[in-house]
DNA sequence: ATAGATGCAAACGGTTTGCAGTGTT
DNA sequence: AACACTGCAAACCGTTTGCATCTAT
């Protein structure tokens, strides 16, 4: 667990870069920095939003949903959206990983594998294409769980 | 393109299934067998009523959308859900592969790479767990063309 | 001062569902 | 004959949007 005085300072380097990039930060924006700072997990708007009400916000689910896409389109955080729930979101300032879920417990771990990543570029350049993005996706079971 | 009657066949040796498994095989789901079966494409649940009723079928919209829950319960097709579309269906009887989708046109195409596979299941096992299913989506862009 | 952000409530779009009637087994 | 399936229309749920008002720059 980071302390406060580490995310508090991460959000507001943030707001800098916005601010640089023409984007007002208001209070309902900082405010949702800083929720999305203080998150280790991955949560969806309306988690967020009821984070941020409980941090004595005042932002409308509304607005999340605006700032959401802004925070995306300034490359501050990212989307993720897995088999048909609400999607999640996650700071963008780490580095590359990909995700397995628990089918479960519906808990969401990130992991790398450097392998991978250079297959699918020989995939996608031998077709004649570059990747822009991707998805990978484990969903997965505790070995040797009863099946659901 | 497959003939016809490869496909008739298709969708009758499915139909025995299904009545085996105590499913009915009712005129629409007769129907959509008989589309899906001839869709080499990844067509969603609209697409697929447009194509019934180009047929002649007479299918309401809210029968495709339970028709395709049966079927993937079933095992006959699988659901794919890329970037925020509308879920795309497509014929299970194939062998497992991945997907890559040109950003530019939306066309979807299919690959396999047996050493990603291995390599997804030994990251699983690692961290202790069994694949259940998996996704892994490339989108991608002709290499040299300009960004959007 | 002013362009851009907010809140509200209404609209959206894909998908699901309750119910009364129909059709497969 | 029984019970699963269908059509219709209404509900759902996450997300987006129009508009009047506010506010960061």
């Amino acid at each position: 667990m980071l302390h406060d005085g580490f995310m508090e300072n991460r959000a507001s380097q943030l707001e800098q870069a916005l601010r640089r990039a023409g984007v007002r930060v208001t209070r309902q924006r900082a405010a949702l920095l800083r929720v999305i700072a203080a998150s280790e997990d991955h949560p969806d708007a309306a988690e967020l939003h009821r984070r941020a009400e409980a941090a004595g916000a005042g932002v409308s689910l509304a607005t999340v949903y605006r700032t959401l896409t802004t925070l995306q389109t300034q490359g501050v955080i990212d989307k993720l959206e897995f088999q048909g729930e609400p999607a999640r979101w996650e700071a963008a300032d780490q580095r590359h990983h990909d995700h397995m879920i628990d089918l479960d417990t519906g808990e969401v771990m990130e992991f790398t594998n450097d392998r991978i990543e250079r297959l699918q570029a020989e995939i996608a350049a031998e077709m004649g294409y570059d990747i822009v993005h991707h998805r990978l996706e484990l969903y997965v079971r505790r070995r040797g769980s009863p099946g659901a």
